[in-house]
DNA sequence: TAGGCCATCTGGTCCT
DNA sequence: AGGACCAGATGGCCTA
């Protein structure tokens, strides 16, 4: 393709440039492009954010990547899952035997949550993090 | 400098 | 036919 349809911010530009090589395509691309461009910003970005905005971390602004949100989003719904499932939202939510860790565990959100409650964390405590 | 992350472009597929 | 969605490619930026 010789044509590279660049991100610009002048159409009129655009425009001219497309009626220069007569393609028609050209444009279709062009704004195929802005569309894609306005729905990874105002959809996926958006949800992102949104998403982000659920994820109890510290500290509350700390800069999640993607993978991360995706990941801690995951780790959060088993924290509140456990809570649920043991109807007690003030110890830590250790996993039960039935879930595919078969390890006791806690959470890092559990984790997170003591760590705050607690200046200092002694060494020898039994929580591992996940 | 290598690796991670991200925005953008692009072409394919599916849907209306 | 045109738009939405998706995944791969690419290049830029940042950080350890």
């Amino acid at each position: 393709m010789e044509f590279q349809y660049q991100y610009t911010e002048n159409w009129d530009t655009f425009g001219s440039q497309c009626r220069d090589t007569g393609s028609a395509p050209v444009k279709q691309r062009y704004q195929a492009n802005a569309r894609e461009r306005d729905r990874t910003q105002n959809s996926v970005n958006m949800a992102f954010n949104a998403l982000r905005m659920l994820i109890p971390t510290e500290p509350p602004d700390r800069k999640l990547s993607k993978i991360e949100i995706l990941r801690l989003a995951g780790s959060y719904i088993t924290h509140l899952d456990n809570q649920l499932y043991t109807g007690d939202m003030e110890r830590p939510c250790l996993r039960n035997d039935n879930c595919e860790h078969k390890n006791a565990s806690m959470c890092t959100f559990c984790w997170s949550t003591l760590k705050k409650e607690r200046s200092t964390v002694t060494s020898n405590n039994k929580f591992v993090p996940y």
